[in-house]
DNA sequence: GCCAACGTTGGC
DNA sequence: GCCAACGTTGGC
């Protein structure tokens, strides 16, 4: 089983959102990054878990945890010109973007800022905590994930 | 709102 | 294939 992080700007899809979704589970769509597109389509299967991360807000931080309930599939936002998603340049039979399907687990009693990650000696490899960082989907070592759940 | 760090695009 | 211009991400 494997470990990740996950991103989402709060204004556009939070945890919130996720909770009171049909089933708490929602499609996460829109990926549009060849990195993070690797690893929801090669990587990303049906039982991981992730952790949820608030973006670009007032206290950006890990927020809860979520599980993949479906690996990695064709994202059909790609192919429907009303989505802002929308790329032409894949096709159904040669897709370029994926998704994951992601279910609600469970929500912090308290976001878990970045701050204290950028601050643990044991999460210095964390890409998230690394300059420049700007994947969506990234993974976390089984390590990583028991020190980050112990803060 | 600013700006650094990237990724992408397109001319050559 | 190089690289400047441009757009985007995301912390602050």
């Amino acid at each position: 089983m494997n470990y990740w992080l996950i991103k989402s700007e709060p204004t556009t899809y939070s945890i919130d959102n996720l909770m009171k979704a049909p089933k708490k589970t929602t499609h996460w769509e829109g990926v549009r990054n060849y990195q993070a597109r690797n690893f929801l389509r090669d990587q990303m299967k049906k039982g991981d878990k992730a952790f949820f991360y608030h973006s670009n807000c007032e206290v950006p931080g890990i927020v809860g945890i979520v599980e993949i309930v479906k690996s990695g599939y064709p994202d059909p936002s790609a192919f429907d010109p009303e989505s802002k998603y929308f790329d032409p340049t894949g096709t159904r039979e040669n897709p370029r973007w994926f998704m994951v399907d992601v279910k609600f687990i469970e929500k912090f009693k308290e976001i878990l800022p970045l701050t204290r990650l950028k601050a643990h000696p044991k999460l210095q490899n964390l890409r998230l905590v690394k300059p420049g960082n700007r994947l969506s989907v990234l993974p976390v070592s089984a390590k990583e994930w028991e020190v980050i759940l112990s803060l």
